[in-house]
Formats: structure tokens, sequence, C-alpha cells
DNA sequence: ATGGTTTTTACTGCGTC
DNA sequence: GACGCGGTAAAAACCAT
């Protein structure tokens, strides 16, 4: 299993190498020449036509002008280069750790003191930064998938007290937001008891399936989060409603469904397929039928377990008198 | 990693329209 | 002949250990 996945992951990376290896050589729209980025002037020409693509892009080289080649050596740029590796890119405040001016000589215990608490306050402000960002993506992501999942407001709130939880107690470095993100929703979706399979979410999420579902358990296990087996009952609406049966269809099916709960019948069962088995039962009690398949269309179910499924809901049933 | 359980896949046969 | 349904065996997925 671990050997699969970590298979996969490792294949999709060679991919986008040469994805990318494949974009950095371009080719020029007018005469198709090989284009070269000329950074001395900021600009990417063609080799053939001469034909500027692109200009004013950002010289990461010195921004003096060298007029010997010693000057060349001695001027560079001032400053580290910027990097998309840290959120900041690497241009906010840092205060250094040693204690000396700049000139080297050793601070006054006074100057001393008063850096200590600039470092304390950059240090503050710049971590707090970093997670409001974080979060404002992660936030963006979670309205997202709920809207296109159709979930309330409720859930989405639910969803980014989650999330920020997990921020607090810095369960991030080593995911990706996304996936933590979607683990929220998830869990959210689940609490509200308006569930959404692990395959809705997997559709309208940017991370694999089993990704979500390692984090999400990670998640529930670290912040002791209750969540109960979701409830078969209530998938029932959004099945019933998707195939367009009544409220009589719907009721049926609850009944069929509390009974089974009952009888314990249940037990280690997916729910979804029980919902949807109790469905299609209480569609041919009801004389509103509709075909399995088209139930298993609905539920993301196969037939041959809601086949299963709703014949034990109906043994259940018939070891009921008077029903 | 492993073993037990559940779900899915694929296939087959039967009856009906 | 296509469709709905039932059943089965084997594969795959899932879960707890």
């Amino acid at each position: 299993m671990t050997d699969t996945t970590t298979r996969r992951y490792t294949r999709e990376r060679e991919e986008e190498d040469e994805q990318t290896a494949d974009e950095d050589q371009l080719v020029c729209p007018e005469c198709g020449g090989n284009l070269v980025s000329d950074s001395e002037r900021g600009e990417t020409v063609c080799e053939e036509c001469g034909l500027v693509v692109e200009e004013d892009e950002i010289d990461p080289g010195p921004e003096w002008r060298a007029f010997d080649a010693k000057e060349k050596d001695e001027k560079s740029r001032v400053g580290a280069p910027t990097t998309n590796m840290m959120h900041d890119k690497g241009l906010s405040t840092n205060i250094g750790w040693q204690d000396k001016d700049a000139y080297g000589n050793a601070l006054s215990s006074r100057q001393r003191e008063k850096m200590q608490r600039l470092r304390t306050w950059n240090e503050r402000f710049r971590t707090r930064d970093s997670k409001e960002r974080n979060l404002k993506q992660a936030l963006g992501e979670i309205d997202r998938m709920a809207s296109a999942l159709g979930l309330p407001e409720s859930v989405r709130e639910t969803a980014s007290v989650i999330y920020r939880r997990a921020l607090d107690e810095d369960l991030l470095p080593g995911r990706s937001i996304e996936g933590v993100a979607t683990s929220s929703l998830y869990a959210a979706a689940r609490q509200a008891g308006t569930p959404r399979s692990l395959d809705e979410i997997a559709t309208v999420s940017r991370v694999e399936k089993d990704e979500i579902a390692r984090t999400y358990r990670y998640v529930v296990r670290e912040l002791n989060l209750e969540i109960q087996p979701a409830d078969p009952e209530s998938y029932v609406p959004r099945f019933a409603s998707d195939l367009e049966l009544t409220e009589e269809v719907e009721r049926r099916a609850r009944q069929l469904l509390q009974n089974a709960k009952e009888k314990g019948v249940h037990s280690g069962k997916s729910p979804v397929g029980l919902a949807a088995a109790a469905v299609y039962a209480a569609s041919l009690l009801t004389n509103e039928k509709v075909t399995q398949s088209e139930v298993s269309e609905v539920a993301n179910i196969s037939e041959v377990t809601i086949r299963n499924r709703y014949h034990e809901l109906l043994e259940a049933e018939d070891s009921v008198p008077g029903l």
C-alpha cells in the first residue's frame, strides 16, 4: 500500500519536472528560433530574428555597473536574493543576534536589552503574519470547496475553527495547507450532520483522496475531535431529492434505517450504502420505483452493495410484527 | 506488514417489455 | 435484444492490529 503510494508520488514529481523542463525551452512566436534570456538588459530575445518577447524582468545580478573587471568582482547585489521558499520571500526584517553594532562594536547593556525586546516583538509579528497568510489561503479553499458541495455557512464556520486549531497546535508543518483545509471541511461536514463522502470531497479538492484520508485521521487524533460514524439517515434527504422522490419515500427510508439500527444490522457497514439501500427499498414499498442503478448513481455505491444491504434491511423489517 | 471484513468488479442467468 | 434484477467468485480497498 505504502509502496504504491510513494511510487505514484515520485512518478508525479518526475512528470512535473519534465513539464517545467519543456517550458524552459521556449520558441520564438515569429520565426521559431530559440529564445534566450538576456539578464543584462532584462529581456528575453529570439536568437534568430531578435524579437524581444519579454521586458522588465527582475535582474538577479549585481545592481551596480562595473567599469572594470575588478569592480565587477567587488560590487554585488545588496542583500540576499529573493526566494519563494520563505513565505515573505526573505524580505522581512531580521535582527541580528550578536549584540554588535554595524561596526562590530559591542552594545551597551541598555542597548542590548532594547534589541532583545525588538527581537521578541519582531518575531511575534512575523510569525503572526505568516499564519495569517496561511489562514487566508486555507479559508479561501474551504469556502470554494464548501460551495461546490453545497454545504451551508455553518459548516464553513466549523471548518475554519478546526483549521485554526490545527494551525495553533502546529499541525501544519509537513502537511499541505490544501490537505488540512480539506480535512477540516470533511470533519466539519460530518460533525454538522451533513456529511459528504470522501469521494465527493476528493472531487472538489486539489489533493488526492489518500492524502485527505491520512491528514484527516491525523487531525482528528491530534485535536481529539470526537466524530462518530456518519448517520446513514443524514444521507437520505439528499439522495431522495436527487432522485426526485416524495417525502413519503424519505420517511419510509428513515423508518427502515431506524429499525435496522435497533437490530444492530448496520455496524461495520458503510453508512452511504445503508442509506442508498434504504432509499431503494423505500421506493419499492411506496410504489415510486427507482432502479438500483439510478440509486447507485447518485449515491456512488455499487449496485451489489445496494442489493446486499437492502436484503438485510427487509429481513430486519420482516421480523417486526405488524409492518 | 498482516489478516479479517467490506465493497467493487465482472460475469451469468432469468424474466419482462 | 435491451433492461432490471439477483446471485457468485475473485479482486481490491479498508481497517485494526
